[in-house]
DNA sequence: TAGATTGTTAATCGATTAACAATC
DNA sequence: TAGATTGTTAATCGATTAACAATC
């Protein structure tokens, strides 16, 4: 992990790396900008904005203007074009390939989502090792053999891969994937998975999340 | 929100309101050492939950000595007792019944799987608004209909809902949810939900976790 | 113009970390 | 004992926020 790594000059337009915060924040606001889009909002303010993510208006409007004068004071930003930014800032504008294993409810669930789809991954293949899911059509998606995998990471360029796997199966297909060159690792199983550095594994959580949230409200 | 309200006193022992950094971390710990518990391990060291938490390790035992000597020198944590110790201090160790919307894929894979129920959390009932799947059976649950929501809420003691619904039923939902007396909703659509400030509203958002990873492997 | 909201400053506060003594 | 790892200090650094001038 290279993302404890930061830059010296802190005004940002530096094309230096973001600090793990500011890149965090970018991507909740992301998120809620790509939803009042999708809502038909023009604009927005920094308030609304804190509304929604929690995070204090003022923090909002010094993390943009670090990178650009984005709003117009007096009336606030444009939803549009503030994506557009954003996408540009965290250099995720173009579309990713992300390849989807396990055809179960939660595969199935995730393959016929747009979650992904609205933030530019494209779910280019799903695997499952079950001969009898190989083969059967889950929305746009024909279920392929994880046998399959080195082939199809070569030629889709494939850099994600999403795991949505039973706890024992995760480690082997984890140690595939990093054999087939795959730098993310997006866990939705419980089991702690070994990698080399220079692979991320990011494990989701709903139940530790909800703790914290717990936390909160017992206090 | 008043998760922003700081406590003054900074040793962690009075009782008092953790930080959101704090508490963050410590869900973090717990996720973790749950895992490493499943799998049978009795010891564990700031430097091996460094490396599954991406946290640094003196701020790992930082953290913990806050609110008492919980390790061995030499030695490391033993697992066991820094779960229990952790859920004391998140004031979790207790059962705590939650209520989830929608027998979709994801509801179903929710209900069938035990990410909540290794955390205390028990799912008491499945809803869902759709008469054909009212009445099936997903796991040991039986779908109710979402109309006897209100019912079962106050009779459960029901402080948690998890959404898994489609985006446009999301925000009936939760007013309905909000009317009931439900304190914490845990949103899987991508509705931006407008609820009273009592109440809190978290939304899982996979692909903004996978921006913010993308970036770190981007630069 | 009047109202609203941005962009920015300056001060504060908490988080982070290297280093090391303590001790298992 | 020797090695390992905790608990803690002290220094630094970045995040946070109130306040307000700028301006749409």
């Amino acid at each position: 992990m290279s993302a404890l790594d930061q830059s010296t000059d802190h005004d940002g337009r530096g094309g230096d790396k973001l600090s793990l915060g500011v890149a965090a924040r970018l991507s909740r606001y992301l998120q809620v900008l790509t939803q009042a889009k999708k809502m038909g909002k023009e604009t927005i303010s920094s308030q609304e904005l804190s509304d929604y993510t929690h995070v204090n208006s003022t923090q909002i409007r010094r993390d943009l203007s670090g990178f650009g004068k984005f709003g117009k004071r007096g009336v606030g930003y444009k939803v549009d074009s503030l994506v557009s930014q954003i996408r540009k800032i965290l250099r995720t504008s173009g579309q990713h390939n992300i390849a989807l294993f396990g055809a179960g409810n939660l595969g199935r669930a995730i393959a016929s989502s747009d979650i992904f789809a609205d933030h530019g991954f494209r779910v280019v293949a799903l695997f499952d090792t079950d001969e009898d899911k190989v083969g059967r059509e889950v929305g746009p998606h024909v279920v392929r053999h994880a046998r399959d995998l080195k082939q199809v990471v070569g030629e889709e360029d494939i850099v994600v891969a999403v795991l949505a796997v039973p706890n024992p199966a995760a480690q082997p297909l984890a140690d595939e994937l990093v054999d087939a060159g795959v730098k993310i690792i997006f866990n939705y199983s419980e089991a702690l998975l070994h990698v080399p550095p220079e692979v991320t594994v990011h494990t989701s959580s709903p139940a530790v999340d909800l703790l914290y949230a717990l936390y909160f409200y017992l206090t």
